[in-house]
DNA sequence: CCCCCCCC
């Protein structure tokens, strides 16, 4: 059972853009609209009066088209616009409605309403509406406007330029549609991208995009051709501008996390005007999603995340499978949700950033990809922030330093390799032993910090091939010639790599990668097969009694009809000691808690 | 009218 509004159909057309629910019946019918889309002319009943000015939106012609918006059916109507014609009279379009009552669930027309005649309460929104609005409503009214108020933009006229158009009416964002032409909108561009070109079957030219923010909402805004000419130099990120006039088209989502139904596309007509006085325009509009919920996320949803970088990695450059070569470095941030997840940032973006002091990063517009279960990738059109000046981030910040600091935290990423913070499997020698790490189908890896106790020298050294990058033994042909399988060639000579294997109490075999074994002693493989005995001896003394972050692999391995557990070194660091006392602190606390 | 964003 739902009631109609009683009255407030005129307070639908007498307010201009915006939300408001209001319940009303629904009559329609099909115009005739030429070689266009069909239009639907919609009258409306609040129970009271009826009114036949309205129009529903192209986009929403499938609730006709597929026969639910009917004759009688009782509709919800939550968004719409209303257009004033050269001769006065209004006309609203429909632009968000649901079908709260199908027309089959109605017994025919609700109530007497009478046809509204123009002039019946004319020029202001003084319809009449002898029912006192209901409180609720009131409520819902406001929820839905987002705050912003009725005499959004009220501050401008006075800093007003005129406009081509000649209108100087300031308009909020989130009123713009495809149907009215006539605004000026004063925004804040959060974010340009450069100049691009573009050549397919349908011709080529260039192009930039940008972001703009009111208190209403967003738009992206895209310029051609000659508007690149006139405006791209123009456009300055972070500057408050008016713009009037443009061509409004449904948006693409796929591309951007811009949250708008529409996207603007500069015209002839457009004009672009700089405005000084700005502080009250926001810097920039982000609906973050927690970390914790991004496992909830479809893969390659655009997304808004902000979190604290609680590591960060080296900038790499890589080339990519178009040959192209680029800048990468992958960051680890934490949130609230005491959830960890990898972002990569890219180019400029990755060589210039810093990580130190754990800084607050807001990304908007990140790519949502579930490599290594889910991780996050800028991309073009994302916007990074480093402690920017937003409530969340403050937020985000006292709780860090309060509490978050002492949380390890979960990532949703799975790593193979690097480092990034925050994710690392911690594990002492005895875990591994005691919780069999390496049983499984699957290698395992873990860090630990452990001291070197003893290496044995016994085969350190080995003959490996020469060849760049291959390390694979080489068989003596004991002609002269060395064989390696790997490269299926002879070579007369090889190289000296080390390999150290260490066995302790804890552990039976440790076999160290090549990398890491200069990290632990301090040689040359080619010096030690040439130096003197007690030179050798003194090398591998000093590397006893040294404590290192060992990041290994391990795996069950079985030859001889005998299965042990083989680790291997794959990574040496010095120990970070604030870090590793974090750690231990936190582990206390955890300890205590239980 | 573009929609290209990479790599593990």
């Amino acid at each position: 059972w739902v009631k109609l509004t009683n009255g407030l159909c005129l307070q639908v057309l007498s307010s201009g853009n915006g939300a408001n629910d209001v319940v009303l019946q629904v009559n329609i019918r099909k115009i005739d609209s030429g070689n266009g889309p069909p239009r639907y002319r919609v009258m409306m009943s609040d129970g009271r009066h009826t009114l036949s000015s309205f129009m529903l939106s192209t986009q929403l012609n499938f609730m006709a088209d597929e026969n639910k918006l009917v004759p009688n059916c009782i509709c919800l109507l939550k968004r719409h616009v209303t257009n004033i014609l050269k001769d006065g009279r209004r006309v609203v379009i429909i632009l968000e409605m649901d079908i709260l009552k199908p027309a089959e669930d109605v017994a025919g027309r609700i109530g007497d309403p009478t046809p509204y005649t123009e002039g019946q309460g004319k020029g202001t929104q003084a319809a009449p509406n002898p029912e006192p609005r209901p409180p609720l409503q009131q409520q819902n009214r406001n929820e839905r406007n987002r705050g912003f108020s009725k005499d959004f933009g009220k501050k401008a006229p006075s800093a007003m330029p005129s406009t081509p158009g000649g209108s100087s009416k300031v308009v909020p964002i989130a009123s713009l549609n495809p149907y009215q032409s006539k605004w000026t909108i004063r925004a804040r561009v959060t974010n340009k991208s450069s100049i691009r070109t573009w050549s397919n079957s349908r011709g080529d030219g260039k192009l930039f995009s940008m972001e703009i923010v009111d208190e209403s909402g967003e738009i992206r805004v895209t310029g051609f051709n000659q508007e690149v000419d006139k405006y791209f130099s123009l456009i300055e990120v972070g500057k408050v501008y008016y713009v009037s006039k443009g061509s409004l088209k449904i948006a693409n989502k796929q591309y951007t996390s811009v949250k708008n139904d529409y996207e603007m596309t500069l015209n002839g007509e457009t004009s672009i005007i700089p405005c000084e006085d700005s502080s009250d325009v926001p810097m920039v509009q982000c609906d973050f999603v927690s970390i914790g919920d991004l496992g909830n996320r479809e893969k390659d949803a655009i997304i808004d995340v902000i979190g604290v970088c609680k590591g960060v990695d080296e900038v790499t450059r890589l080339t990519t499978k178009t040959n192209k070569e680029v800048s990468k470095r992958t960051l680890n941030l934490m949130d609230m949700s005491g959830k960890l997840v990898t972002v990569t940032l890219w180019g400029e973006e990755a060589e210039k950033f810093d990580g130190s002091g754990q800084p607050i990063v807001a990304v908007k517009g990140a790519k949502l990809s579930d490599f290594g279960g889910r991780s996050l990738s800028a991309s073009f059109s994302s916007t990074v922030m480093i402690n920017p000046d937003i409530p969340e981030a403050y937020k985000l910040r006292g709780w860090y330093d309060k509490e978050g600091h002492t949380m390890e935290g979960e990532s949703l990423t799975e790593m193979k390799g690097g480092s990034g913070g925050g994710n690392t499997n911690w594990k002492t020698l005895s875990d591994v032993k005691t919780e069999h790490l390496g049983h499984g189908d699957k290698a395992d890896y873990y860090t630990c910090i452990a001291t070197i106790v003893y290496l044995r020298k016994e085969n350190c050294l080995y003959q490996a091939c020469p060849s760049q990058d291959c390390n694979k033994k080489v068989v003596d042909q004991q002609n002269g010639m060395f064989r390696c399988e790997k490269c299926d060639k002879e070579f007369p000579n090889f190289k000296y790599r080390l390999i150290l294997s260490v066995s302790n109490f804890y552990w039976t075999l440790f076999q160290w990668c090549h990398t890491c074994t200069h990290t632990v002693i301090y040689a040359n493989a080619h010096i030690l097969n040439s130096c003197s005995h007690s030179a050798f001896d003194e090398v591998f003394q000093q590397a006893n009694f040294n404590t290192f972050v060992f990041r290994s692999r391990v795996k069950l391995e079985t030859y001889n009809d005998e299965s042990r557990i083989k680790a291997t070194v794959m990574e040496v660091k010095p120990v970070d000691h604030k870090d590793y006392s974090k750690r231990l602190i936190m582990n206390i606390r955890k300890l205590s808690a239980q």
